[in-house]
DNA sequence: TTTCGTATGACACTTCCATGACAAAAGGAG
DNA sequence: CTCCTTTTGTCATGGAAGTGTCATACGAAA
């Protein structure tokens, strides 16, 4: 599950958005700006939003100190003030998206969403006729229950996580199994195999798992965006 | 130098935005919603700014019609209104990002800077009529999706990779099946053949996948992204 | 022990693609 | 322009490699 990290001091706010997202995101909230850096070491989340005014380092001072050693972390500012120097600012200093209150849950869902660049990344999903739940590692299809193994799991996390592309085997192997395992790919094989029953899926020009001879196998998820 | 495409029936917004930028890109005003397909399609703009309000056609419905065809290019909505289902259906039809008027220019400008610098590594790339993408070997041309097969990737991502310059059969030998691999050069012709087949291409003067007599092939794209 | 998850091998089946044959086109020489 | 050669386009086909599927063996956990 990925990781937001959510700073910001008025509660009403962070109750909004750490209960919309709570099964969406794994987050972290700090009411204030010390020890920034070092959480965001620690914590490593997939992105960040930040409020502007906070006790201690404002906003601003903030995303410019990360940005000089964390390049790679998405940063959403957001803020009750809209004065458009202070926007130009966080942009120049590598802010992804500024946000104004009052927000929409769902449109900042979205916005999070397109950044990440990935549309689903819920723990429950729907995959076909079946409901997907990876933590609790269940499938349910018509109404009845049937449980995912391990590697089932990790296999088909693995394809949720890069949905639409081709995965090796060697991609498999070395996620679900790791780098060290000799197995032969019959192994990926079989798990396939078992994930697409357990999924009631098909194998044929309309399967939700695909084959790709010589390629790997690909999640098609049916309507991405309904 | 950048071409962007502003559709918006204002006038005053119009002449604000092209004048603004008219250093910075090249800009081509449309004032109504109608041939917007070919308009992008001839003028190719890194960029699309689309008004939600227009005569003719109105903007999510221009904003759907054309990813289903052109999915490679940024599209921006601009609008007065700014309900949330909107927003929401604008971003799930693939916008890149949501414009609420009156806005400042300065902070449409970040804001497009920061998306023409994201766009640059995808992996799905428009072919003449064909949308590729090669991650998940895949050709979408007219709605219809067609698989690449192993070799066939090989190749156009060789081809891709080296788009513009002539490569010998050997090359793609050497790229594709291997250094020891002893096959005639019927084989290379047989995948451009399924490629160009799968691509739509023509093989005549405009050919996309070109053939150059005793030397090989080349990939011409017509400078959309380079 | 029994049960379940997992890895492996066997076998049938499917698909790709390398090959060769031939047609079509391009280029060069006369 | 015409003929001839070389190169490329295109198709049919057989073989071989990749895959679906099942049975089985092993080990860990209950």
């Amino acid at each position: 599950m990925n990781r937001l990290l959510l700073v910001e001091d008025d509660m009403a706010t962070c109750m909004a958005i750490s209960s919309f997202f709570a099964n969406e995101f794994e987050i972290l909230v700090k009411n204030n700006g010390f020890d920034f850096l070092d959480t965001i070491k620690e914590f490593k989340p997939q992105l960040v939003l930040l409020d502007m005014n906070l006790p201690g380092p404002n906003g601003l001072k903030l995303l410019a100190s990360m940005k000089e050693h964390l390049h790679s972390v998405p940063v959403f500012m957001i803020t009750v003030r809209s004065g458009e120097e202070e926007i130009l600012k966080a942009f120049q200093l590598g802010a992804s998206d500024y946000i104004t209150k009052p927000f929409s849950l769902k449109v900042l869902e979205v916005r999070i969403r397109r950044w990440m660049q990935k549309t689903r990344s819920e723990s429950v999903i729907q995959i076909g006729a079946a409901v997907v739940d990876l933590l609790a590692a269940k499938v349910t299809i018509d109404r009845s229950k049937t449980d995912l193994t391990q590697k089932e799991v990790l296999v088909l996390r693995y394809l949720i996580a890069n949905s639409g592309q081709v995965l090796s085997r060697e991609q498999f192997l070395d996620y679900a199994w790791g780098y060290d395992f000799e197995g032969t790919s019959r192994t990926v094989d079989n798990v396939i195999l078992s994930l697409r029953k357990k999924l009631g899926d098909t194998n044929d020009r309309q399967a939700i798992i695909q084959s790709h001879r010589g390629l790997g196998y690909s999640l098609n998820l049916p309507e991405l965006l309904k």
